[in-house]
DNA sequence: TAATTGTTGAAAACCGGTTAATAATTTGCA
DNA sequence: TGCAAATTATTAACCGGTTTTCAACAATTA
């Protein structure tokens, strides 16, 4: 059999379709003997309404949209997690856009904007523009960025001054005093934020940041690789005692590198990376670590608030990731 | 401004709006100068179609659903990797439904079938059952199974038998007599393949299955733990040289109980893993890799078809799972 | 009893597309 | 040039709901 449609609904309460609507919708004016008629004839039938129809009568549709640049990366994955988990409380679903070609941004955003299938989006690490952002205004549309950021939107971003500042605190208490900054590529926003966490919690030490420990690379493991392999090249007495790598797989290609050239951590090198990645705890890597699950679900809340309660206050959140100490940084005080 | 419609498309090109969903649809019988037209205006508007009513009224959605039972592990969002890709050359779209309890899987079922929100189902390690293929049946949608199996629908499943095989046989052939199999818990499809495969590798071998040898754990770190504690046991007489694991989770607990008790891999023992986790690469862990990624695009492509091209023979496929040989193994021959 | 008020159910318009039936136009050919 | 045939465009019904309007009925009050 077809599926049941409203109208078998009603009929077998003996309502009209307009009844049902309500019972559904929970709304008033249905007297309690035929409320109880309708739920049973709904439960009989295990009907359920129609997704298409409905969004297209009530104009809304119960899904949400989530943009992920690259579905691979595990900080990807734990966000999503936590917008899962959080949905399910909104009785919303999830629709995945994964915008792996940066070129296609600008198509997707257009149609996810002019299908109208969803009801709001989340963006996760977008780095979305003024235009970006407008055209979801222009339309209506609601919006929530998470690990990104813009003045006009409700946004949930991370602390990276906050974050590399610590990372490099904590070296500096140990007793460090040369330390490498493994930065990504200078321009992007996390470089960029993570860069001068580093340059601040130097000017707030007696230590002074020798730019030559400065390397900028990709954040894969490969370009922690490279980048090692530029301080294995420096003389002992210049290289570093410490390495802060502004994300973990590059800290992982850094151990890779120090351990081929018989080298070891945290005894030749101190080491602390950054996203604390599930790698991180099996390779005892001390790092930062971002509350992603957390992101996720504050993220959906507020997207929820805007959907469900037409609330239209914009929300900003930024949160402190938390430096999680283990041995690659080892934990004797060195002495000067 | 609202976003543009269908007649908004049309006043603008001059025509009417069936005219312009022929355009749309790619029908036949637009003339080429009136498709442009047409084209014209609905670039200069920005025009997309309304999803939900195009889906009410073609009775297609466009959208894929998958459901997966825990979004969390590694093997599924690989697998979904995978789907994702693929769905982008059929120009459809995901809807992720996460039925993280158990008791929920009968709800989520009716609620996707009865919504008809997508117009295809794929389900990842759901152990279906006769009845959930049956709604599906009754209901006419799309249904194709990944890592599961059922007679009725296409299918496709790794050969867990096949797999390990080849695990015992790699640990035979190194020369190892008493190999140790830590299974997951006997009842459920993986475990009862896996160690079938197993008995049959022995079998086929002049060595015997030393039953005591069979340790029934959970596929987690701490199941590994606990199983390796009891082989830690043994009285060195009876302990086994080889461990083959039935999934990478319990192979890395066994390793660090290993480590734990001063032992070492692949001198003391040498392990053999299941699933070719992220991890297992930096572990150096010899293991069963299964295609994910593969898996997912496959599905697919074959539930494309289904959709799109009305294709209704059911294809069962059933993927070798294939050994990825490590340190962890060993790579010396014992001698007898 | 009649009039007023309040409830509730039924009917119809609408959401924005698709598509089959119908109408209009163009083309081909005598 | 005129007419039939073929091609292209328009119209209207429909997809399955929601929501507003309106009518019917019951209850309350004078």
């Amino acid at each position: 059999m077809s599926n049941p449609t409203i109208y078998d609904v009603a009929e077998e309460a003996g309502v009209g379709t307009g009844t049902v609507s309500r019972v559904l919708n929970e709304s008033e004016n249905v007297s309690d003997k035929t409320r109880k008629k309708v739920i049973k004839a709904i439960k009989k039938l295990n009907y359920y309404p129609n997704a298409m129809a409905q969004g297209l009568a009530a104009q809304k549709t119960d899904l949400v949209g989530v943009v992920v640049p690259d579905f691979t990366s595990h900080f990807f994955v734990e966000v999503l997690q936590g917008v899962q988990q959080s949905l399910k409380n909104f009785n919303l679903d999830l629709v995945l856009f994964n915008v792996s070609d940066k070129s296609n941004k600008d198509k997707y955003i257009d149609r996810v904007i002019g299908e109208r299938r969803v009801d709001g989006v989340i963006t996760i690490t977008m780095n979305m523009t003024d235009d970006d952002v407008n055209k979801f205004q222009q339309a209506n549309l609601p919006l929530v960025l998470i690990d990104d950021w813009h003045e006009e939107v409700s946004s949930i971003a991370v602390d990276d001054v906050y974050g590399s500042k610590q990372a490099i605190k904590h070296l500096l208490g140990l007793g460090h005093q040369k330390i490498a900054f493994l930065s990504g590529i200078i321009g992007k926003q996390h470089s960029d934020k993570r860069l001068s966490g580093v340059k601040n919690a130097f000017q707030q030490s007696e230590v002074e940041f020798d730019e030559n420990l400065l390397i900028e690379e990709e954040f894969t493991i490969s370009g922690g690789k490279r980048a090692m392999k530029k301080l294995l090249e420096l003389s002992p007495a210049k290289r570093p005692t410490a390495i802060f790598a502004a994300s973990d797989n590059q800290a992982i290609g850094a151990l890779e590198e120090i351990k081929a050239a018989n080298l070891s951590v945290p005894n030749d090198f101190a080491i602390v990376g950054y996203d604390n990645i599930e790698l991180a705890h099996y390779l005892n890597l001390t790092t930062i670590a971002q509350p992603m699950t957390k992101m996720g679900k504050l993220g959906v809340e507020i997207l929820a608030g805007i959907i469900l309660d037409k609330q239209n206050e914009i929300s900003q959140k930024v949160i402190k990731p938390q430096l999680i100490i283990r041995e690659s940084s080892g934990n004797k005080i060195i002495e000067k």
